[in-house]
DNA sequence: ACCTGAACACCGTTCAAGT
DNA sequence: ACCTGAACACCGTTCAAGT
């Protein structure tokens, strides 16, 4: 009796908690492509089916896995402007988003707002109306924060190739990026030549934004007088 | 000699623009979900496998489904300022993602820019250049628009539940967002009661970011200066 | 009542056999 | 040389049979 059987030690019993945490474990390892109900059970030393006793489907597992990972970003914390404050919380959960790159993909994929996501932004909102804005304003910078909000946005090229400066007839066929490459390399705001400084980029929008909210609110704006 | 075989009826032969040109069609009619190979090919009257001839593989269809649909963007047109210019076009290419929904999701899963993609963004990367923007701030304002350039943006929420007023509970656990979406009730920028009118909201952050960096431009503006 | 193996209806893609 | 059917290695999920 001191030895089980290899392929039913006793473990701790599965829950849904165990299982979301896995899967972000695992997403975060080999990728969210890699990410199966099959492999996924392999990893949890159990037969595939025995997780829907925990998630009705797949759909219902990523949803949990975003609700996990939101939930790691850090509470409002008080702050000198209303800006600062919620500055602040968005670049932590920018940081959340970098530890889990998978997770403004599936973000994007959710049909409807998870609880969690709900949450924040609920809070994320509170912030806004208790700086001043009015309900109205509120609706329409949340609208114009978008992805952002969560501390991601869309980037539509990842990284201008790496190997050394652009190649002489891409450089021909598409004049105007090529220079904006070569400006990118020439600042040096990121490590050494190519590429640009994603943070650097993410905080100018967010700061133009910010910027132009405040500007909104002191002139009292409001959406019927400018429809 | 009339009649051919039912199976085997002599068509137009397949090539890389006709396939194309229906799985985008495919795309519009059923959505990307239900776009396979195998499914595409049964629509062209077509084994599966003489997909294989024109495109390597479900990743190169997907990249020409998003060149196709790039390709439909209207041309730059002249405009007293750089900033109608611009706005017009980015509003052309609303236009054009509208008429095909699911081309923002397959946009922002490529890992790499496609030629045509490539090509608008440096015409449009000429737009600002010609306004007047530095190269520097042009790069940055390239970034700080991500995916409105092509005319969509990440919207966290599609839709606020449009069956009347939030339930009470909900109002309770969501205070602000609650709020926000009374709001956009009341003001009915869209045809009945629920919902955000979409292309308001889409042309607030536009003209936002748009005359931000416009300020940016008057003020000589340099990443140098303010990093 | 609970658990689970086999099966179903799909995928994208390889490959060898047919013409 | 070209084309293509069958096969491979996967999916998420159903369902009936086992305990």
């Amino acid at each position: 009796m001191t030895r089980q059987k290899a392929t039913h030690t006793h473990r701790t019993p599965l829950n849904k908690d165990r299982v979301l945490r896995a899967a972000v474990a695992l997403a975060d390892a080999t990728g969210i492509d890699a990410l199966s109900m099959r492999r996924l059970a392999q990893e949890l030393d159990v037969v595939p089916m025995a997780l829907y006793k925990h998630v009705a489907n797949k759909e219902e597992l990523l949803d949990g896995m975003v609700d996990t990972v939101v939930g790691e970003i850090a509470p409002p914390t008080a702050g000198p402007d209303w800006q600062s404050a919620v500055r602040g919380r968005i670049l932590s959960a920018r940081r959340v988003l970098l530890r889990h790159p998978w997770a403004a993909r599936v973000i994007e994929s959710r049909t409807g707002p998870t609880p969690a996501v709900l949450a924040y932004l609920d809070s994320m909102a509170g912030s806004f109306r208790d700086g001043g804005l009015s309900a109205d304003l509120t609706h329409h910078v949340m609208h114009a924060m978008g992805s952002r909000l969560l501390g991601f946005s869309q980037e539509l090229f990842d990284a201008p190739d790496p190997s050394g400066p652009p190649s002489p007839e891409l450089a021909a066929r598409y004049p105007h990026i090529a220079e904006l490459a070569a400006t990118a390399a020439h600042d040096g705001g990121s490590p050494v030549g190519g590429g640009c400084d994603d943070q650097f980029e993410f905080e100018f929008a967010l700061d133009l934004l910010l910027d132009g909210f405040e500007s909104l609110r002191c002139q009292g704006w409001t959406s019927a007088r400018n429809a």
